[in-house]
DNA sequence: AAAAAAAAGGGTATTTTCACCCTTGTAAAC
DNA sequence: GTTTACAAGGGTGAAAATACCCTTTTTTTT
């Protein structure tokens, strides 16, 4: 039997149903095979240590992983190869994580949800053309180029404080924790109300929360 | 061709990819097959409606759906076919909406990164004994039971009040707004902060959003 | 029908939070 | 070598939050 001539494809998702079940639709395809699934990113970039010159067309990378998830194992790509395409695979459309994953070098973002053949429409667009995009991604990265001109920057120790202030501690035990006057922190806190445009500690705790500065 | 003796299995889930696979691998299993596949609750249950009579040995429902989600549908169910059998399917191990599914009828609930082996298992499990629970599973009706016997029950008012509080108004404002004396309301505060043992309207805020009360 | 619990409100005092204005020392920019 | 920026800190006063005391009315339980 002549080698196959295929294009090559790598799964990376620690949802074993989803994978396996995902190599069978691939397969199904005419000019595409499956070749090898990981379970977590750290099974996968030890494999391409290994085998730096296995041939491979397209990796199909889960984003929500244990071990090493799709953000980091995307970092990984993007420094040591470059050369891989990367279709990032993912259920939710968390605009953070989407943003993460293109700017280190994912190819494409796809939602679970698509349709097997908005699938292999942007499979074929990736080896071919180098990248898929679909309107909800394209218009994240449009947004992501406002927010950033009006972009918040906090200073190490006020992130401190914005933790500490997400406690039922008072100021002044914060202050001293922090080894601070209580008079500086009365400034870290009127600075922060400036620049987030907010007016008492809640709509402090709101925003750590919503920016994931505290975790819940 | 005589009528097929297979398992007859249905699958309700909106991620196409996984849905359309999942398919694939299950009628590669010898004895069931996949007759039927839904993109959400509401038009699995307008199915069901329509044919009432159809034969089904099992229901593969996914959790995490837009227009009607997996607990309403498990609601419907329980209401107006508690004949039949659903696994329920979910990526995360929620244990909120694990103990809804189970409570209201669920014989088994699978993570999604389940193996293929395990899920062969878990539906013939249920098909011929009626159940399958994972380890996971049990132990969060245990953990449940525990915790149902110190559970706390806020009033219909103490939780307007929460949502109210965990905003930048004022006391007097939220007494306002919900029409009551600020005296009233304080009476609330100092209840709560007697039940949740916490010291501060901080605390507060911080409760309401680890338990779901208000969304961030 | 009496007792208990809950829901609404009041008084007073203390602590905490917040706003606004100001000083000093130090490091970076021009 | 000024100017600028910033981090740390101070004073005062008002507003908000908190603690702990209380009464009245209604509803629920027994």
């Amino acid at each position: 039997m002549k080698p196959s001539t295929k294009n090559k494809i790598i799964i990376v998702d620690d949802h074993q149903l989803f994978s396996q079940s995902l190599e069978l639709l691939i397969n199904s395809f005419k000019d595409f095979e499956v070749i090898n699934r990981f379970e977590n990113g750290k099974v996968f970039l030890s494999y391409l240590q290994e085998q730096p010159d296995a041939e491979v067309d397209l990796i199909l990378l889960d984003v929500n992983m244990p071990v090493l998830d799709g953000v980091s194992t995307m970092k990984w790509i993007k420094e040591n190869r470059p050369d891989l395409k990367v279709i990032a695979l993912s259920v939710n459309d968390d605009e953070e994580i989407i943003i993460k994953m293109i700017t280190n070098g994912a190819k494409g973002y796809l939602l679970k949800d698509t349709s097997p053949e908005i699938f292999k429409e942007a499979i074929i667009s990736v080896i071919e053309k180098g990248f898929y995009f679909t309107e909800l991604v394209s218009g994240m990265l449009v947004k992501k180029a406002n927010d950033d001109s009006k972009k918040i920057n906090l200073k190490e120790k006020e992130i401190v404080f914005i933790k500490h202030a997400c406690t039922e501690k008072t100021y002044k035990e914060i202050a001293s924790e922090m080894c601070l006057s209580p008079k500086t922190i009365d400034g870290y806190r009127e600075c922060l109300f400036d620049k987030l445009e907010i007016k008492t500690r809640i709509g402090l705790v709101l925003y750590a929360i919503k920016h994931k500065i505290v975790l819940v």
